[in-house]
RNA sequence: CGGGGAGUGGCUCAGCCUGGUAGAGCACCUGGUUCGGGACCAGGGGGUCGGAGGUUCAAAUCCUCUCUCCCCGACCA
C-alpha cells in the first residue's frame, strides 16, 4: 500500500502551455513526467510506475518466443561502417567520440550489433532459429520531437531480431511476433489495429505496423469498416470508380488549346469543363540516386504524372524509383527538364529515361492512367494545355507504377468487398518486419546447412515503443478530467479516498480498507492527505487511476462509494464486499480485453 | 533546414507599443475558520524579466547577436 501523503505526485491544476495534445497535457498534470529537453523527459514515479507494468507484459509476452538480451546503448562506429548505415542514416543518430577520438554513436536500433553477435557465434543450421530481444533505451536526433511522449530522442523500445534458414522460417518468426504482438497490445488494452506497411527501399519483403487510432498519431491509416483490410497510406490501394471519358474533337489527336491564367488544376477542369480526373497533373522532383560502387550520390530529375484529382504519395515513388531522397524541383531545375513553367506542364513531347534514375528525365506515370482517352494537360508551354490526350498513344513513360495516395470513399481494393475506404489518423505502437539478408549478408553472418554448403541467415526486425503505449492509452480514454488506463498498467489499480483524515472513524476505516486490498493482490494507493474531497476527487480523476473507493459520510451506514473512473459512475457497496466487488471489477476488465 | 509563435516567482499570464527600476490568480509557508467536486480570512517567503552586448541619466520595455522551447512543413531504419 502506497500513501499519498508520502508520495511525490506533482498534479497541476492548468497544463503548461506548451502543451497540446490530450496525453501530453494530462501525462504532465497529472504529474507522469516533466520536460527536460526538447524529446527529453523525466519520467517521475507515476510514470515510471505504469512504463514498468508494461514492460513488465511486454517481457513475459516476448519471454514466451524469445530470449532476454540486454546490448549497450553506447556503440562503436564498425558495424554500422560495415553496413553502410553509418553514411545512410544521417543526422538522426546521435555521434560522439571518445578520448582517444574513435567514432561512437547512441544505440538508434541494433540490427547490426545483434548480426555482430550472431556471425561470431552462430555456424550451423542446427543453431536456427534465434530470436532474440532486449528492453532498452534508444537515442535518435529527430528533427521535430513533438507531442509529449509521442515522439522523442529518448524512449524505451522493445526490439528483437530473427534468425532463420530460410523464408519459411522467417515468416514463422514474423508470424510468432504477430500472434505476441496482439497478446502484448490487448493485454495492455490498446484498440489496435494491425496493418500493411512500407518495408522501405531497403529490401524487406513484408511490413506490419500496429496502430492506435487518435487524431495526436502521425500515420495515416486506410480501413475498410465492411472487411477490415487496413494498411498504412504510404502503402494502401484502392479501387476506383470507372471514369467518363471525354469524347473527342477534331481529329482526335492532341490538340492544343489557348487555356490563358490556367495553371491550377480546378482552373483547368473548369475551362474544359471537366473533371480533375480527366486532367493529367505534373509533380516535379529531383530524386538522390545513391552512387553504387563508391560513384558519388547524384540528384536526377523525376516526373510525376497522375489523375489531376490524385496526390503523389512520396514513400510509394520512392519505392517505385529506387530513390533514397526527393524533393521538390525548384524553379531553375524545371527550365533544365522542361520547356514551360510550372503549372502547364505536360508528358506530352518529353523524351523519358529508359532507365529509372539516369541521367534525363525519369518519367513515372500512375497506374490510374493507363487506358485513359482524351485527357487534358499541359503543353508544356505558358497558357496553353492539350486535349484528346491518350496515354500510350501520345506519350510514353519510364515506368508506371502505383504512386498515389488512395482517399476516404474509395473502394476497397479487395475484390469480393465492397466497402468504402476511411482514412484515420493513428499512432503507431509497434511494428514489424522481414528484413531479408541485408545485415546478415552485409555483415558476413554465415552458418552451414544440413549440405555442408554456407548460407546466409535471413533476418527479422520487431519493435514495440514503450511510451507510446502509455500514450496511446491515454490518447484512447480521457475526458476534460483526466484520464483513466486499464488495471493492467495503471500505476495503481484503486484509490481509497478518505473524505476527511480529520475524522478519526473515516481514517481508520480507509486505512483498515487499503490495508485489506493491499493484502488481497491490489495494487493500493490511499489518499490520505489532509486535503478537503473536492481536491482528493480532481487529483484521482486525473491520475489515471480505473478505481476509486469514496471512504465518507455513508461509513456510518457501512458503505462506501465505488467509482468507475470511465464511466464515471458511482455505486454504494457495503464494506464487507468490497473486495468481492473489486475482484469482480478487475476480472471483468480482463475478460473483455481478452475477447477484443 | 524553411515558415510561424513564445521565453517575466513552481504553473497560467499581465506589464513591453509610448523606457522611470516588477504585478495578478493559482501553488508554497504560518495562524485561524472550514471540510463531498480544486474553500475563506489574515500575515509571509520567493523573480539578476532566457543569455550576451549596445543605446540611454535610466532598459522587462528600444537595437544587435545568441540560446532554448512550442506549432506547421520538410524529415521520421
Amino acid at each position: 500500500m502506497h500513501r499519498w501523503s508520502k508520495l511525490f505526485i506533482p498534479t497541476l491544476r492548468e497544463a503548461p502551455a506548451d502543451a497540446e495534445v490530450a496525453s501530453h497535457k494530462f501525462l504532465l498534470r497529472a504529474g507522469y513526467i516533466r520536460q527536460l529537453g526538447a524529446g527529453v523527459y523525466n519520467y517521475l514515479f507515476l510514470g515510471q510506475r505504469s512504463l514498468n507494468k508494461i514492460i513488465a507484459i511486454v517481457r513475459e509476452e516476448m519471454d514466451t518466443i524469445a530470449q532476454e538480451f540486454y546490448l549497450p546503448g553506447i556503440l562503436p562506429k564498425e558495424p554500422w561502417a560495415e553496413s553502410g548505415r553509418w553514411s545512410t542514416i544521417g543526422e538522426n543518430m546521435f555521434r560522439l567520440k571518445d578520448r582517444k577520438g574513435a567514432d561512437l554513436c547512441l544505440g538508434f536500433t541494433h540490427e547490426e550489433i545483434m548480426t555482430t553477435i550472431a556471425r561470431g557465434e552462430l555456424r550451423s543450421y542446427k543453431q536456427l532459429p534465434q530470436i532474440w530481444y532486449q528492453i532498452q533505451t534508444k537515442f535518435r536526433d529527430e528533427p521535430r520531437p513533438k507531442s509529449g511522449l509521442l515522439r522523442v530522442r529518448q524512449f524505451i523500445m522493445k526490439d528483437s531480431y530473427s534468425f532463420d534458414l530460410d523464408a519459411a522460417g522467417l515468416d514463422k518468426s514474423f508470424d510468432l511476433h504477430d500472434a505476441v504482438y496482439r497478446k502484448i497490445f490487448t493485454r495492455c488494452g490498446l484498440n489496435f489495429v494491425a496493418v500493411e506497411a512500407d518495408s522501405g527501399a531497403m529490401g524487406g519483403s513484408q511490413s506490419q505496423e500496429f496502430m492506435v487510432f487518435s487524431d495526436a498519431g502521425e500515420d495515416l491509416i486506410a480501413s475498410c469498416p465492411q472487411c477490415g483490410y487496413a494498411a498504412n497510406l504510404e502503402k494502401a490501394t484502392s479501387r476506383l470508380e470507372p471514369v467518363t471519358e471525354m469524347e473527342p474533337t477534331g481529329d482526335g489527336g492532341p490538340e492544343l488549346v489557348y487555356t490563358p491564367g490556367c495553371a491550377a488544376i480546378a482552373d483547368v477542369a473548369a475551362f474544359f469543363n471537366i473533371s480533375p480526373a480527366s486532367d493529367i497533373k505534373c509533380v516535379a522532383y529531383m530524386a538522390l540516386k545513391r552512387g553504387q560502387a563508391g560513384r558519388p550520390d547524384a540528384w536526377r530529375g523525376v516526373a510525376a504524372f497522375l489523375r489531376g484529382d490524385h496526390q503523389v504519395n512520396e514513400t510509394k515513388l520512392l519505392g517505385a524509383t529506387g530513390a533514397a531522397e526527393l524533393r521538390t524541383m525548384q524553379a531553375e531545375e524545371l527550365s533544365r527538364y522542361f520547356s514551360g513553367p510550372a503549372g502547364y506542364l505536360g508528358p506530352v513531347g518529353i523524351d523519358p529515361n529508359q532507365q529509372t534514375l539516369d541521367d534525363g528525365l525519369t518519367v513515372v506515370v500512375d497506374r490510374t492512367l493507363e487506358g485513359r482517352r482524351n485527357m487534358v494537360c499541359g503543353a508544356n508551354k505558358l497558357d496553353y494545355h492539350l486535349r484528346n490526350v491518350i496515354p500510350g498513344r501520345d506519350f510514353t513513360w519510364t515506368l508506371s507504377a502505383d504512386i498515389r495516395s488512395v482517399n476516404e470513399g474509395e473502394m476497397c481494393p479487395k475484390s469480393a468487398c465492397n466497402g468504402q475506404l476511411l482514412v484515420g489518423k493513428a499512432v503507431e505502437v509497434g511494428h514489424i518486419f522481414k528484413l531479408g539478408y541485408k545485415y546478415s549478408e552485409s555483415m558476413g553472418a554465415r552458418v552451414l546447412d544440413p549440405n555442408g554448403k554456407e548460407v546466409t541467415p535471413i533476418m527479422g526486425s520487431y519493435g514495440i515503443g514503450m511510451e507510446r503505449i502509455l500514450t496511446a492509452a491515454i490518447e484512447q480514454a480521457n475526458d476534460a478530467n483526466g484520464f483513466w488506463l486499464p488495471v493492467s498498467i495503471a500505476p495503481f489499480t484503486v484509490v481509497v479516498t478518505v473524505t476527511n483524515m480529520a475524522d478519526p472513524s473515516l481514517r481508520k476505516t480507509g486505512e483498515t480498507l487499503a490495508a485489506e486490498l493491499a493484502a488481497a493482490g491490489f495494487d493500493v494507493l490511499l489518499d490520505d492527505r489532509d486535503e478537503r474531497a473536492g481536491v482528493k476527487f480532481k487529483d484521482a480523476d486525473l491520475v489515471g487511476i480505473p478505481y476509486r473507493i469514496n471512504v465518507g459520510k455513508k461509513t456510518a451506514v457501512g458503505q462506501v462509494e465505488l467509482v468507475t473512473r470511465a464511466t464515471a459512475t458511482s455505486e454504494d457497496i457495503m464494506l464487507a464486499e468490497v473486495l468481492a466487488a473489486m475482484k469482480e471489477k478487475v476480472e471483468e476488465e480482463e475478460l473483455l480485453e481478452a475477447s477484443s
